[in-house]
DNA sequence: GAGCTAATTGAAAATCATTCTCATTTAAAA
DNA sequence: TTTTAAATGAGAATGATTTTCAATTAGCTC
């Protein structure tokens, strides 16, 4: 399944996905134009009602097994909020950093790695072995402070 | 209940509980017990089997309530791995930034702050208002390196 | 220390999220 | 087209977390 006009996002994850020998369904991609769509990150729940609004019915299990491969591929990114709750959002394969509203949950991206130019020695001193590391902002955007 | 030799942390959680007039029970101090003792972050049901050994038949409801609870306070942090899994440490109320060891689960605290240096011009200038942040390393500690 | 009272607990049931199973469908390569 | 392995949907199964409620207990007050 082909369409006609693709955004960029959905070439790069069909290329993505051709390249570890994946199918490119309709369900995956509706999933990438959805998290892509939208500039908050969602939950399971809520990108299986978007998903279904395009496609119609489509199973819930096929939205986990999606955001368990995407997040393996690094297509998406899991946020795991101070409220305890989690969400997913789109990312390009960069390492990518978040900002992420408390209030609506919006996902805000932002260049400049802070741990990059940490210094690591204290960390190095006790033999440890940095692989990945996560860093996210947690606050409120514009118009959530506005409104509060 | 009252031990004749009690921990720091035994003392401290027991302060911050009487501040919020909550009460310090058996299970909620032996929960800073186990967590404190402990060098790695254990998931709910570690602690819950910890727990069990000291105290006997202990329900697992209040392990998950005292957890929040703790969490609220600030005396426990929950961690999330990279494999989707997650746990909790103890943490004494400061803003303590965590390596974790993606094999054995241990915690190592660092003392620098890496976003504390950060520059947040280009965050600012989206008009975010950064709250709190969460810094974690993932790597491996000596001896799960050496072991490997 | 004994009594009082609201907070806390344990146990089981209820709920919610996630994963699994398997028969059917589909993308992609020939 | 035809073929075939991969992917899906539906629902069942599992697992984690939360709720309920009667019984217990910590932390007062006397």
């Amino acid at each position: 399944m082909k369409k006609n006009s693709e955004s960029t996002q959905e070439s790069y994850a069909r290329e993505v996905l051709r390249e570890k020998g994946l199918k490119s369904t309709v369900q995956r991609l509706a999933v990438v134009h959805v998290l892509h769509t939208s500039r908050k990150s969602l939950s399971v729940g809520e990108i299986h009602d978007e998903v279904k609004k395009m496609l119609g019915t489509t199973g819930l299990a096929t939205i986990y097994r999606t955001l368990e491969m995407f997040e393996d591929l690094g297509l998406v990114k899991r946020l795991h909020f101070p409220d305890g709750g989690h969400g997913y959002a789109f990312s390009q394969g960069e390492h990518v950093h978040h900002m992420v509203c408390v209030d609506c949950r919006g996902v805000f991206d932002f260049p400049e790695c802070p741990v990059e130019s940490f210094d690591y020695a204290s960390v190095e001193k006790q033999g440890f072995r940095v692989k990945d590391h996560s860093v996210q902002l947690f606050g409120q955007c514009v118009k959530c402070a506005e409104a509060a």
